[in-house]
DNA sequence: CGTTAATCGAGACGGTACGTCTCGTCTTCAT
DNA sequence: ATGAAGACGAGACGTACCGTCTCGATTAACG
């Protein structure tokens, strides 16, 4: 039995909300995250200023926003009969996005979070985790030779070290090398 | 031959030099990375801003001063016959060191990493990296079960993953637990 | 053959044409025009903001609306034998209503005017001529010493100038003394 | 013998200042008052906006700045051995200011002094009541039939209710009628 | 021992983004 | 069709910082 709330007033407009995501990861991967501001997100998606500040906080939640949905909706693992190569797989695809298109957008987002404790929370809640259960379901299935937490520490770890500090390429050989240090 | 560099006019203030610096650390303490601004610290210094401009290029730079010159000079690893408890030690320290004054502090240096790319080199080369040879260093005396470069990538990673996405404590727990993953 | 206009739908809604024309003196007298909005008379009213829009083009309309019908219907001159009394009179009545309640409620239409010329049109044609013509009537049956259109701009342009810029009172006094000097 | 406040830090700028102010002006009589605003002022200028709010609190002062060092040098009664021609000169040139070029900006005074009681107050201090005082100087040389202070009120009271209701025009021979009614 | 030059504290400057506010229009469901 | 509700595109508001500049006042080394 549905009871209903009874939404009166104009309807939230789907079109700008959908406009309004795209127009913010066009326009971080076209200038950057620094450059990017919140009246040039409204200019691009062809929307006002406060529907943007109506259902976000700010750049960083539109950009989480946009972000969370892309990422958990591509980067799925494989479940074939080799744990070991499904992992190995989910780790290459991981990096080959963030190498391809996510750097500067995921960098803008960190950094963001470091600033600002609520958004640290928020990002981790609505992201990081579910990107953390996701490999520890991988890992799972393997036999690693570390606790299964640590290890999904040790993993993304390093990757997102690797992304921050930038003294490393994120490229199919780590993929390979992480693989074969946890379970060779 | 000249050798001396002849400094003409009024010498730089050794007093001003020291005052911001505490005074970046201090105000970042008290009110977080992102609430500090430039003209903040010039104020808590007693200095004018134009004396930050001079000697830096802004409020990052300042931080990455203050921090290198403390965490190198304070967090340096002992050299006994057990070097599995060496390691342990220095990781031990390191986190508690984070943990107990310098979250907020580098969590704001590796923000602005993240959004300014000649930044984010000069955190790799002036303190990053060191860190990181330090690490190597303690590493290599031990008989760790991954390749020594990527063992570095999972430690330091684990750590930043934790302290930048706050899911899990830098306690001295994970120090013996990574510990006994590695050599185990 | 059709005569009637055949009216569809929902009839205009009399209650709160009302309700729309007293909520706006309310908050004006209460905020101050400035502070006015015509959302807030909305609201005040129990009113969607569009059924404002319907029937007037913006809150200056509206208040024009409620003060014309007020005024209008209220401060008749009287006629009697003695036209200086009858002119010291509606001068005195008129400047009374002005101080007691219509001030800032006759300051925001003036404001208004001086920055729309279209609706500076409409505050002369729906208001201040009529008032104008009233005065003119009023003064017609006395002896001025001075043209009668001079004399008009003379009475009523000292009551605006004062009220405008507040420099003097509004009072009886004042009535007492333009009659004199027009008529003695 | 001068105390001297020792001013400290960068003088404020003339060069901006009299930018700002002509630059109001200019944007005024180019596109009207209601539709400049304070960032368009900053840009005609080539002046950062919080210049101008660091001096004034908004439009309105900047306008009145400007408009009460204007008119108070350049309007300023000729003192010959006939008042009445005196008087009648220093309306017709008052008026034809007004006509030619000031109408659209003391509408716009008069509008936002109705709107805020602070700058209503700023505004009589600063320019109208300079003004009232020339002008009763002029009259108090004549021999009006009407007290003096009265006498005032009618003259600006008629220029003012002409200026803002629009009702008749503000020209040579408004002037030469109210000379020829309060003289006569 | 005065001149020269770079530093200092102070704070105004030209810019730019912020997040809020109001405008007048549009879009929903209920009368 | 009208009404209440409220989201929408638009754009100005006044504030906060940025990094630069311009003051008078210090503070050395040079001449």
């Amino acid at each position: 039995m549905e009871v209903s709330a009874a939404p009166r007033g104009r309807p939230r407009s789907e079109a700008a909300r959908r406009a309004i995501l795209s127009a913010a990861l066009a326009a971080i991967r076209a200038d950057g995250y620094g450059a990017v501001t919140v009246e040039r997100i409204a200019q691009r998606a062809g929307v006002g200023k406060q529907t943007i500040y109506r259902w976000w906080r700010g750049k960083a939640e539109v950009v989480l926003d946009a972000v969370a949905q892309d990422a958990t909706a591509t980067i799925v693992p494989e479940h074939t009969d080799d744990p070991a190569a499904d992992l190995r797989r989910f780790l290459a695809a991981s990096f080959r996005r963030i190498h391809e298109e996510g750097g500067d957008v995921l960098r803008g987002l960190v950094a963001e979070a470091q600033i600002d404790a609520g958004f640290r929370t928020l990002l981790r809640e609505h992201f990081l985790a579910g990107r953390r259960a996701v490999l520890r379901a991988v890992l799972a299935r393997t036999a690693t030779r570390v606790p299964l937490d640590l290890a999904v520490d040790f993993v993304f770890g390093a990757m997102w070290y690797r992304l921050l500090d930038d003294h490393a390429p994120l490229d199919d050989e780590l993929a390979t090398e992480i693989v074969r240090a946890l379970l060779g």
